[in-house]
DNA sequence: GCTCAACCGGAAACCGTTTTCCCACATCCA
DNA sequence: TGGATGTGGGAAAACGGTTTCCGGTTGAGC
């Protein structure tokens, strides 16, 4: 098994070592750009042999000695998903600014892959893990804070705020907000296509509904809900479809995820549904395809690259931070303000396109 | 400078052999796999001590002396760019399958960051890389290619083709195709907007759209062609603004991209130009929003996840023929055929919403 | 009793760096 | 004269695995 393949020689330092007349100790010396005491000659001599040998040093055997990688791992659950991309972004901007690179792993909503994944990132010796999946449970979650890996999740936390760093955004105030925008149209059937209830920012969406809805107008009908078991437009085509063949279908809905929306527009459109006249949509993410015209989706802002970007900074602050002895900070939550986009698909009268515009139906 | 800094002391693979009372060697041939000689006992005992320790193997280490890593870079131009998630995508699922790990890279359209992003990558031994970005001049990925490394480039491609791998939709089939079918519905005045001239799938678009124009009618009005430097929705958007000031304006435009085209569609919205009425539009990509009602373009389908699968396939064939020492293989340029999403912004009758259906302008 | 193969396991070299010592030499100052 | 002190550079021990090579048992077959 696993011959030794004859690979072609690489580089070394020791080859450039040799041509400059040093040893490798000193060509370390001078490459790694420590303040040692080497001569201008000798440092002149050895960039001219790294030039000439086009020396690329191995990283590998750097980290092996250095016992850090400057890597840290990303996972998110679904790169088809266009929150993730915009998240992603956030977190590489800040992250190449850092000097870090980006160990990148997809879970596709499955659990034992994310379990897999986070392992085979471990193992990689990564110096710390963003993980926007949204899958692993509480104890996996625990485990691996507790072995020492520096972790900030983005865009979900857990129940106990003090174990693990997390930025997210106020879904609790946003799903909020988004209800009240409704019920202040004059809806009075505010129904909610909820995502997958055993990830966080879901269920708190969900939760904020309920509790508006109980707080100004008593516990809403238990038909107007429609749980669906993942975030895509198929899925939210059916749900809308449910709502729409109630006895007496609600003329609004808030929806717990853009994706889902698009399904829901999607189905009104096949039925020749009005929105928002036939049916008031307000929709939560906001990916940037929701502001095209011919869309305006009315909806509440996730500040997807935001939240990669402070979850990026408080990763690298940090894995800095061990890295130069200082005591760890206590984890804690950060939650980023929701804010409304109110665009077309719920009320704004103001933002709507010019009745001769473009218009896809001809 | 550099002190070496107390760390907890990880679990090594000597542990795991002291707790079984096994050398080092044996522990390492058991947990590899191989079909060494090692009795049911001893495995039993490494088998229980691994798991009391938890031992993680230091994959940095074993990549060291194995001189592989079993990881691939995947440089992307921009992660905002919705192509390019759906190309990883295409890139993360075979290469999963396969065992590899992914280093992420985006350029951001800088010449100077994607030769830092490869450096870096070709620095932490990488296995191979799948390029798609696409500013990176012929002589460096000459140079990269000839250095050894396993490349293969996706959604772009070399005149030469014989110089590495590449897998592209075909561009100039489809380009072709777009201005056809504006042709074909009674345009004569079809303008292009063209992308940055320096990447070769917007060259051969452009280039598409010329021949197929002078083929049919002759040279086009120098004026009808307008180029942008970026592949932005506001870039699109000034572009149309651009054709639509023109003393006769165009009746039809193919445009290189699905993200250009937004923009010219919400152009065409703040100016009150019925599309397709007074422009029909034909676009390039087909990213996912495209096909939703009320935006509905009419568009070429790039492929992206395709390409992005068959790129990644190419690539582990590669590296594997040369692990087992294959002879490798010879370069080839694979073209998947292009094809037109026909909808609602240049003529698909068939394919309309009905009338009465979600129209975001109430 | 001898040979040969199938088993089983350990010693040690190696992968390519970094970092710690330690040594050597010059200067400067008391 | 003899420490300090400031420079300059090398030897060698890590880092944590993998793989080669070799030596020792067995047991079967003759």
């Amino acid at each position: 098994m696993g011959k030794r393949f004859p690979v072609e020689r690489r580089v070394t330092i020791g080859d450039v070592a040799e041509l400059a007349g040093v040893s490798k100790a000193t060509v370390s010396k001078v490459l790694g750009g420590g303040d040692y005491y080497v001569s201008q000659d000798a440092r002149q001599r050895i960039a001219a042999a790294v030039d000439e040998l086009d020396f690329q040093p191995n990283a590998i055997a750097r980290d092996l000695v250095r016992r850090r990688t400057q890597t840290v791992g990303m996972v998110v659950a679904s790169i088809a998903n266009p929150v993730y991309p915009e998240l992603m972004a956030g977190v590489d901007e800040v992250l190449g600014r850092n000097d870090f690179t980006v160990l990148f792993g997809s879970t596709e909503g499955r659990p034992e892959r994310e379990s897999d994944v986070v392992r085979s990132m471990r193992q990689r010796q990564v110096d710390g893990v963003v993980l926007a999946s949204v899958t692993m449970d509480h104890d996996e979650v625990e485990k691996l804070v507790g072995s020492g890996l520096d972790v900030v999740l983005a865009s979900r936390h857990l129940h106990r705020a003090d174990l693990v760093d997390a930025v997210v955004v106020d879904n609790v105030a946003g799903g909020r907000i988004a209800t009240e925008h409704l019920l202040d149209h004059g809806h009075e059937r505010v129904a909610h296509i909820a995502g997958p209830q055993n990830v966080m920012p879901f269920a708190e969406r969900r939760h904020a509904w309920w509790d508006t809805m109980v707080e100004r107008q008593g516990q809403p009908d238990a038909d107007l809900e429609v749980r669906v078991t993942e975030s895509t437009v198929d899925a939210g085509a059916d749900a809308a479809a449910r709502l729409l063949d109630l006895g007496t279908p609600p003329t609004a809905v808030f929806v717990s995820s853009d994706r889902l929306a698009v399904g829901v527009l999607e189905e009104c459109s096949r039925r020749g549904v009005a929105v928002p006249g036939g049916l008031a949509v307000v929709a939560f993410d906001n990916i940037w395809v929701g502001r095209m015209p011919g869309v305006r989706l009315t909806t509440v802002d996730s500040r997807a690259r935001e939240v990669g970007r402070l979850a990026a900074e408080r990763l690298v602050q940090r894995i800095t931070d061990r890295w130069e002895g200082r005591p760890a900070t206590a984890p804690s939550l950060t939650t980023l303000p929701a804010r409304l986009m109110a665009r077309a698909t719920c009320g704004c009268a103001d933002d709507r396109p010019p009745p001769t515009g473009y218009d896809p139906a001809h």
